[in-house]
Parts: structure tokens; sequence; C-alpha cells
DNA sequence: GCGATTTGACCCGC
DNA sequence: GCGGGTCAAATCGC
């Protein structure tokens, strides 16, 4: 019954989106009779792409759903079948400061828990967390996130699938800063323009590592130095510098983008393209 | 009331 | 049979 609802929900926006593009392409036709501005043909067109787009990720959605829920299945049994596809993973370890617990492990994407296991061997247990676009976007991101037995203060996290709900990084700037108390200690700001259609906000992400890990990096050794702990940015806050990506395709097609905000090392690799603002 | 989280049950691969 | 991943009903919180 809900299934069955879900599925009609689905239509409806798939049907929607296709509306959408016809629209969009009828404009496109008009303009093509009555030439005016190319940027306004360019515009009409990535938006009959994104309507396609969103369709046929919500199709493909719907495919997957309906395998699952096959007749032959439901006869078979009404029990609980999972999927056994071989996913993409990428396992990234955090460590969080003190006092810091749970905003940190924020990576600037909306995540629903939809699970939590005892692992054997392991103290703590490990969370299921899936993207919260799943079934209006058609994004199956999913992230495993189980604190560490060794280091309390640590999280590992799993990320299975990338992000399909796009996040437009084009846009993204960085802010590090160092604390007075802690220089050894490093916080960075993130400020990211997500393309999101229903928010259409910027939203700011932070999470902090130790200077100790980055050590042996020279170009991050470089940045460090350069941040003296003894002075005060003008806006109050110590030791602020900003940067911003000066390639966003790099940004965006780089395989580790869906995590950048929690994964050090993609951080760094993507050290060298920043510029000082 | 609705969306998010919790938690026990179930499924599947090894 | 065991362990890990997922589902979905129950519960919680706003």
């Amino acid at each position: 019954m809900v299934m069955k609802e879900e599925m009609l929900m689905e239509e409806k926006l798939v049907i929607n989106e296709l509306e959408q593009g016809k629209e969009l392409a009828n404009q496109l036709m008009n303009n093509l009779k009555f030439p005016s501005s190319s940027e306004l043909d360019m515009s009409l067109i990535s938006g009959i792409l994104r309507s396609y787009e969103n369709a046929i990720v919500m199709l493909s959605l719907d495919q997957k759903t309906l395998k699952r829920s096959s007749p032959e299945r439901i006869d078979q049994s009404n029990k609980k079948r999972r999927t056994s596809e071989k996913k993409m993973s990428e396992k990234v370890k955090i460590c969080v400061g003190t006092g810091q617990e749970g905003t940190s492990l924020d990576d600037g994407y909306c995540w629903r828990k939809y699970g939590q296991k005892v692992i054997h061997g392991s103290k703590n247990p490990r969370g299921y967390y899936r993207c919260t676009h799943r079934f209006t976007r058609g994004c199956l991101a999913v992230k495993q996130v189980q604190k560490s037995d060794a280091d309390p203060s640590c999280y590992e996290v799993k990320y299975l699938e990338s992000h399909t709900c796009k996040a437009n990084l084009s846009t993204t700037k960085f802010s590090v800063s160092v604390p007075k108390d802690e220089p050894k200690r490093v916080h960075v700001k993130m400020m990211l323009n997500l393309d999101d259609l229903e928010n259409k906000k910027d939203i700011f992400r932070t999470f902090s590592f130790s200077y100790p890990e980055t050590e042996n990096i020279p170009e991050w050794k470089n940045l460090m130095d350069n941040l003296s702990p003894t002075t005060t940015s003008e806006s109050g806050i110590t030791n602020e510098l900003l940067y911003t990506s000066s390639s966003s395709v790099s940004v965006a097609n780089s395989p580790t983008a869906d995590s950048c905000f929690s994964s050090l090392e993609s951080i760094l690799d993507l050290s060298h393209v920043w510029s000082l603002m």
C-alpha cells in the first residue's frame, strides 16, 4: 500500500520533470524562430537537460525498486531482501576535537540514519546512513560511521556510492584557522554553494584535524608556517585565511568530491589549485 | 502531524 | 551458522 503510493509519487515526479523539459523545449523552439539572446538559449538547454537527467535518475531508481519487489520474490516470501551489488567505497578517518562530536561529522550532505549494528569484535556500533534525497532525487549515496575503538575521538567513515544529488562546488571557499590555545590544531571552515533548489543558500561546514598529521606534506607545512599564531584578523577570527578553488571542474569531478569535507587527503589534493584571496 | 531515529527481525554471502 | 547490511514498525521530537 505504502509502496504503491510511493510508486505513484515517483511517476508523478517523472511526468512533472518530462513536462518541464517539454515546456523548456517549446520555449527554445520559439527562441530559435525569433532569435534573441544566446544566454537564454543556453539556460533553456541546460534546463531541458536537467529535467531529462532527473527523470532518468528517478526511472532508474524505480527499476531497482521494481526488481527488488518483483512478483516471484513477493510470492517466494514477504520478507526483506537486500541487493548484492558491489559498491564503490572510500574509507575516511575523522578525528574530532572535544565538544565537537556530531557536528564535525557533518559533511555538508543531508543523511538519514536507517540502521545501526553492533559489529563483531568492535566495542562501538556502526551506524548506517543514506542520502536524504534518495527518493526525491534518486541519490544512492550511503555512508557507514563507526567510532574508532583505539581512539574514541576518531570516527571511521566509509562512503559507498557517490552523491548524484549534485552539489555545485564551483564557488567553494575554504577558511583555515589555528586556535591560539591549540596551535597544532587546524580548523577548516568550508563555504559551499549547493545547487539546492529547495534551500538556495550557502552552507557552512567546519571540521578540524591535528597539525602533526600534515607535517610531512611540504605544501601544507608552508601554509602552516604562514599562519602565525600571534596575529589576529580584522574579523576577529584568529589567523584566518580564505582560499577559493580556482578549478571548479577538478573539484566537481574528483573521485573524492563527495567526501571532500571530511577527507584530509582530498583537501590536500586540492590545495595546489587554491589561490590566496 | 510529520520527519527522523531506534531497534528487532530478516536476508544474504561467506 | 555467523556476521554484516537492510527493512520497517515503533518511538521520539519538533
